[in-house]
DNA sequence: GGTTTTTTGAGGTACGCAACTCATTTTGAG
DNA sequence: CTCAAAATGAGTTGCGTACCTCAAAAAACC
């Protein structure tokens, strides 16, 4: 009736004892320090696996002695989603302090690659671990793979740089992200048929770009009676996206679906909710599909404007860099299924 | 430009002599032992309020020495949601033993108040904390109040019993779920209008009940071209679901959405793809909308048959239990945010 | 005042591991 | 076989807390 899912309880003493060798030899083992036959080694691994032996952590944090200093490289400048993460990592304080870890936030350029690359050099002195907003670019790259040789565990957050050695990759997968919106716009423009617009901060972002990309692909392929018309750029401000999408919303008026693919929400909103009032009697107003949940979208989402936001939990990222860094310095095995970051649908009645 | 987030490395030691007492003193008050005068016991919460003192967790897990044990109390009988839990729980086993943790599974009749009640009562002696999925019953709440009042940390999981003194509830709010459902198939079905079916395992489950409410409460305001059926019961099994739902199909030729809230997933599956086969070269099948990801619903879904799936993550579950459990033992803070189930909505492309 | 009761201090041990030193044994090369 | 190098054993110390004991001091009582 009752299944156990643990049974350790043992110690180095037992398993330096099992595998015939001392506790220093183990110690040795354990930490890859040198002067070990391979064979003993072997031995000793083998111990290891046969109980399934697990350090006990907070022991070996114990014994550590120095704390841990993590350190978060993200954008300067306002950015509510950057600021979000912050602040989770602000609720986390007693939980961090109550662990010896310390977490620093740099801010820095992280479109310019030179000085985000400058900015990351030299970090690997002061901290143990590392995620960073960062630039897919050849000398960003470079930054990130010698903080790797130098032993510092390295996470990228929200934007990935695959072609480095970063240990791990904390978001999205930003093309199934453009997928999800595609399917959500058309799913709920119903049969209606007509033009679909997307605006976008800058094809020049890689996660706009693919998020674009994955976008289209569904549109092309499952809603033959929708087109799209081409991309919009609004740079990600409220006044530029209200231009830009009013003129377009002007000139066609059988747009039935609009995809807001990175900030500028208040901007898109109010081109739509004008163009909502002159279309007053008449039978639906403009599918809108937009990106996170802000105080702003969760507003447009509870009057029916917007009608649903594709969302990464920034909270979720905040706390999964941190157990990843973690988990990573201590050697731990790390939980992917947990750490990995879900494409949420938020619509009004799921409001977190 | 790098601002930190955490500062402590106090030790007791500081605190006792920054309040000009022992270490016996401080621990004597950090423990709630007895012995202390008013006076002193708050100089020393006022000394570790004014450095923000956090014990460090790792030292006091380490002089605990003892174990700390917890049990899932679970359905007895073949069910995948539970089995998803039991193997989640499994994958953490490494992070369960190197932090001295066991976790154990105790099988009951959890829709029989009695015998649910039964087992819970003598628990508390063999267990640091209990995590139930829980019959709301006045007999249940009853043995969660014992277990309680013995020094037990109780976490209800999946289903709560809201009137007991139970630490904290990990799931979902039912009736947002049900909402969400609603909201679904109303957007997916479009401008048609026609009728809509709800089947369920029984309306006498509270969270199947829950759902069912939202689910109308939505469809009533809010669409209105859209009528909803009586609730067709198919007590969760595949046969069964089958044949009701056939039957209704066969009744109603003008039905354009369904939701299922319970599980009888494949038998739901059957008779819908005999519809749709019948109905071959007409305009739109039926929405399909239900719940959980399952390797059956994720067939569904990427065939294109089902149309969304309310999930709540089985593996966040079983993690925030195991998690909130171990704060609660430890008495530290519980992160809310983190531990909160967020009721997913899953398409084809955000499939996880 | 003296006596009892309460409060406090001082100190020790243990937890499991990291990190280190130093002596001893084993191995391999010549 | 000899000798240096490599491998291993044995042991120590300390991390910060929990939990315990015993004695001393302070407070409360009569």
């Amino acid at each position: 009736m009752a299944e156990t899912l643990t049974t350790t309880a043992l110690t180095l003493k037992d398993i330096a004892r099992q595998a015939g060798v001392s506790l220093a030899t183990v110690d040795r083992v354990l930490h890859n320090r040198p002067g070990v036959r391979p064979d003993t080694v072997r031995r000793v691994k083998e111990a290891i696996e046969r109980n399934a032996f697990q350090p006990h952590v907070a022991a070996a944090e114990l014994a550590r002695g120095r704390a841990r200093r993590f350190a978060f490289v993200m954008p300067s400048g306002p950015n509510p989603f950057m600021q979000q993460i912050e602040a989770y990592l602000g609720e986390m304080s007693a939980w961090l302090s109550s662990r010896r870890l310390s977490v620093e936030m740099v801010a820095t350029d992280v479109f310019d690659p030179s000085v985000l690359a400058a900015s990351l050099e030299g970090l690997s002195d002061d901290y143990d671990g590392i995620a960073v907003v960062a630039l897919d670019h050849p000398g960003v790259r470079a930054a990130i793979d010698d903080l790797v040789d130098a032993g510092t565990k390295v996470v990228t957050l929200v934007s990935d740089v695959p072609s480095s050695r970063r240990h791990h990759y904390i978001g999205i997968d930003n093309i199934a992200a453009g997928r999800t919106a595609g399917a959500l716009v058309g799913r709920l423009v119903g049969q209606r048929s007509g033009k679909v617009a997307i605006i976008a901060g800058s094809q020049g972002l890689r996660d706009h770009a693919e998020r674009i990309f994955g976008f289209i692909q569904v549109m092309a392929s499952e809603f033959p009676g929708l087109s799209v018309l081409p991309v919009l750029e609004g740079r990600d401000e409220d006044a530029r996206s209200e231009q830009v999408l009013a003129r377009l919303l002007g000139r066609h008026a059988d747009i039935v679906g609009l995809y807001n693919v990175g900030a500028g929400t208040q901007g898109v909103a109010n081109a739509l909710s004008e163009k909502a009032l002159s279309d007053a009697g008449r039978d639906r107003q403009v599918v809108f599909v937009g990106h996170d949940v802000t105080a702003l979208t969760r507003r447009l989402l509870l009057q029916g404007l917007m009608d649903a936001a594709i969302s990464q939990n920034p909270g979720h990222e905040a706390r999964a860099a941190v157990r990843v860094l973690l988990a990573l310095a201590r050697g731990e095995p790390i939980l992917r299924e947990q750490e990995k970051i879900r494409i949420d649908i938020v619509m009004r009645d799921n409001l977190p």
